[in-house]
DNA sequence: ATGTAC
């Protein structure tokens, strides 16, 4: 393993010097505790942020989060920001999952009202939510001409034409449900044929669906702003994205960016880090599609949001919006998108590589929707399979320090290969089962890849976002019921 | 992550 010339600026923050190596156009800054970041530097994590930050046109840092774990091409838990005019768009600065993310919707429910039901319920959800790799739904297909409107309107054409959720849903979703600029007819045929029966449908691997209680407030008022009231209150988390459809617009333009990085001459440190000029016609090609998958995905979790909905006043015999069932917000963890910064004193246009990030907007942001101007964004954490899940608030700090990004998740400590290795399925779901936790899964395979031992601490991820100013901690929560694919 | 693969 290399070693590198990690320099401590502050607590949790380093860097490693531009000098570092030849072809780096900025430094690497990691925030992390020096725990996770040697686990960071066990693996390819660290030299893939080292590659990140020879980008053309990247700005500031390459930075690396404190749930950060290797991924294709980019660190997974990273994030760059490129120069709006000279910069380049990479698709493994994306991920194959475009627009994975989450949502929480609340309720006003209480870990006793659910605890009798939660059998019942958990069936209901695992019955009405498709789950598993493949997973499809035979109760609501779209035709393809619906899928461009889906590709162009995301989840606010789930609601208008399918009367999938409210109209007051969209207000509490990032690009407010659709990005702009999507052209579908940049999507191949063959995604649309797989996304055509995946609308509202869970996925495979670390994606879940859970009913969660809160277990403890950080912050009364920042909780307070998005309806949490008290520990114990029941919310629901849904945690999916682009399913096969994103999948494929993803591998369709990396064989479009290899041919780009040979017609320009382009020489990578990695060959997975394929990128193109913004102006160019791939990139400009691949953000239209890259922008379907993204409303693809909103839109597959509001209709989800719809049929759990449905679960809830199935088995409370309540009407959903008696039971309080807001969002609270969705966000997107793997994403690419034009925003203003300050770089050197001067606002600029970048474009911002999320990728198993959350965008974490301080309070009074002009992005932020009226409900949250005065808090701040919330960014939502997974945990699962027994581990706590977060919501933190968009610290003041966090443009600065990471383009208004914080981390996404815990970050994987074992592949999936060492975790089937090392577990059992059954004896995990037991395990779960006397923690006082439901697991209703599609494949015990699933469940020994995604088993909790195979991620690092969550309470750590969001400590570390907290004291270097990324995002503060709101709420936690503790899983009562898993849906896993 | 994904109909585990040019």
């Amino acid at each position: 393993m290399p070693t590198f010339p990690f320099i401590e600026k502050e607590r949790y923050i380093w860097e490693i010097p531009r000098n570092y190596r030849h072809d780096m156009r900025v430094p690497v800054r990691i925030y992390a505790t020096k725990q996770q970041l040697d686990k960071m530097t066990q693996d390819r994590t660290v030299m893939q942020g080292v590659n990140v930050a020879t980008l053309p046109g990247i700005q500031k840092f390459s930075i690396i989060l404190p749930d950060g774990h290797q991924g294709y091409g980019f660190p997974i838990g990273g994030v760059a920001a490129v120069d709006g005019e000279e910069g380049v768009i990479s698709p493994g600065g994306v991920g194959y999952d475009i627009n994975c993310g989450v949502r929480v919707i609340r309720t006003n429910l209480d870990y006793n009202d659910v605890k009798p039901k939660i059998k019942e319920l958990a069936d209901v959800l695992f019955k009405n939510v498709p789950a598993g790799l493949g997973s499809r739904r035979r109760d609501f297909n779209v035709t393809r001409n619906e899928l461009d409107k889906i590709a162009i309107e995301g989840a606010r054409y789930i609601i208008s034409k399918f009367g999938l959720g409210w109209d007051e849903d969209i207000e509490r979703i990032e690009e407010y449900g659709a990005i702009e600029g999507a052209d579908p007819s940049y999507v191949s045929d063959t995604a649309k044929r797989r996304g055509l029966n995946q609308i509202g449908t869970l996925g495979s691997g670390n994606h879940f669906l859970e009913i969660q209680f809160v277990d403890k407030i950080f912050n009364m008022e920042m909780a307070k702003a998005m309806g949490i009231t008290h520990e114990g209150q029941v919310v629901i988390m849904v945690h999916c994205g682009s399913r096969g459809y994103g999948h494929q617009v993803c591998s369709d333009y990396l064989k479009v960016m290899d041919r780009a990085i040979r017609k320009y001459g382009i020489k990578l440190p990695d060959r997975e880090l394929a990128y193109a000029p913004i102006k160019s016609p791939e990139t400009q090609q691949y953000l239209k599609a890259f922008k379907s998958a993204v409303n693809f995905a909103f839109a597959n979790r509001q209709a989800i949001s719809h049929w759990v909905r449905q679960s809830f006043e199935k088995v409370f015999k309540t009407d959903a919006d008696k039971l309080d069932m807001e969002i609270i917000y969705d966000v997107a963890h793997n994403i690419v998108k034009p925003e203003e910064h300050i770089v050197n004193g001067k606002r600029k246009l970048l474009y911002v590589h999320r990728k198993g990030a959350t965008r974490s907007l301080p309070k009074g942001h002009p992005l932020l929707p009226k409900v949250y101007k005065s808090i701040g964004q919330p960014v939502l954490i997974p945990g699962s399979m027994g581990t706590p899940s977060y919501i933190l608030i968009g610290h003041p700090k966090s443009p600065d320090r990471s383009f208004a990004s914080a981390p996404h998740g815990s970050g994987r400590l074992l592949s999936r290969s060492a975790a089937k290795r090392m577990y059992r399925g059954e004896q995990i779901i037991r395990e779960l089962t006397q923690q006082g936790v439901i697991v209703r899964a599609d494949s015990m395979a699933t469940i020994t890849e995604e088993v909790q031992y195979a991620y690092k601490d969550s309470n750590e991820v969001a400590m570390v976002a907290e004291v270097a100013g990324l995002a503060y901690r709101a709420v936690r929560m503790k899983p009562i019921a898993v849906v896993k694919g």
